[in-house]
DNA sequence: TACTACATCTCGCAT
DNA sequence: ATGCGAGGTGTAGTA
């Protein structure tokens, strides 16, 4: 395809703030929250209605460079590439990517006012557990869930039968050094914020790594496993076909 | 666009690993890890050489929906539709995409052989610091840079004037609470481990947030403002250029 | 706007 | 395979 009659199509692809798609060979530079330089190969940019901007290799899940923060977009023609330049002020950042060979160009305005509805996540954990505090501790009475308190993010909290202050964390994933972190920094805040030593912390998880393990029960925490539910609300007949397909 | 075409256009693209690109609307349910679902709507997919799919909405910068863990591919075409099914085995998960209409299709084989070449990474800064360890400490002696040791991964640590353990923190953009329970759970690792209690803990970073200020100084730790480099290496001439940008 | 924590995080590296 | 931590992380929620 012909450059400058490529580069004409795309610009005019996105002063009309269609998505646009070029496949292409390229080379990208990167300033800004760090520095990146790609040299010349074959790549996928992809323009869509907002200005964001994704640049990607032939394999690979994530962009291999990309632009989000409402850039401006400008393209000029040299000798034998154009260059697409895309500006944000806040973070100061700058992408440069000279095209020298285009395959193809994809041009349409789509339309999409639907969002994603989706199920499994800590949020959809800390409300079962909310619901069923039994999953977690026999006793437990929780008060709050996910809330922000002076204590912090506390995912799930309440008491126990014996009075004790009770905070869970929750992790949808293997919990990790990092959680148990995180629940010693609650239970501390708390501890020291209300001037009391009966806090329980318990991890609930699918699962937890033995030295997360290890230095939970050092800090006289505990672990219960616990799944995140995967049906979505006001939705019964949903978690029959989960159990199908698990 | 005739969907059956489509369809068989597609999968004779994807049977040939050429990178393949269908704007398109579609609906797409989503079984595994999580589970969602999107209704009817304009999207963008991306099938890549290496199996990677990838869904895009026409705005953001995130793909609504993707699989990239070598997944299986199947094309079936049904009444008023074609399915796009993908499969992968670990983790168990599935995803349908169900493709009402066709506005265009891209295919090609897509080479490339070049890497991104990154300058501004937390590793870079610790290397910055080993070399020049005044930047963080006037009397800091560097041992060792980026160790995975018994007691966890240092970034940078060392030995000041008056004997200390030294064990530095770093953080390419502003450090807030993790970061500091992080270096705390170093500190106190290498002080159980080495049984010895005159260890200095400091953050480097940029900046760092309020609460972490406060957490970091009533554990005794201190903070150090230091930005990350943005030069490549063996490549003089680029901080000039940097320098010009900022 | 800044801060905090989640994410179907992804990715690389080391055990 | 699993564990651990970085990421140009991005994103949502909140004060």
């Amino acid at each position: 395809m012909n450059l400058t009659d490529a580069c004409a199509a795309i610009e005019k692809s996105i002063g009309k703030k269609f998505s646009t798609i070029i496949m292409c060979n390229c080379e990208i530079n990167y300033f800004g929250r760090a520095r990146s330089h790609l040299a010349q190969g074959d790549r996928i940019i992809i323009i869509k209605s907002d200005s964001c901007i994704l640049i990607h290799k032939p394999k690979g899940r994530n962009p291999v460079n990309w632009m989000s923060s409402t850039p401006e977009i400008t393209l000029s023609m040299e000798l034998d590439y154009f260059q697409l330049k895309a500006s944000s002020i806040k973070p100061k950042e700058e992408l440069l990517i000279n095209v020298f060979e285009v395959y193809s160009i994809s041009s349409h305005p789509l339309i999409d006012t639907e969002q994603l509805k989706l199920a499994g996540s800590e949020r959809d954990m800390s409300d079962m557990i909310y619901e069923k505090p039994q999953l977690v501790k026999e006793d437990f009475k929780p008060i709050n869930r996910e809330e922000k308190t002076d204590y912090g993010f506390l995912d799930v909290f309440g008491y126990d039968s014996k009075g004790n202050f009770v905070i869970v964390e929750c992790k949808r994933y293997t919990a990790g050094l990092d959680a148990v972190t995180q629940l010693r920094r609650y239970v501390e805040k708390v501890k020291s914020s209300k001037g009391v030593s009966n806090v329980v912390g318990i991890i609930a998880a699918p699962s937890i790594s033995p030295k997360a393990l290890k230095m939970l029960t050092d800090w006289g925490f505990s672990y219960k496993q616990v799944n995140a539910p995967k049906n979505f609300k006001n939705d019964e007949i949903s978690q029959e076909k989960i159990n199908k397909f698990f």
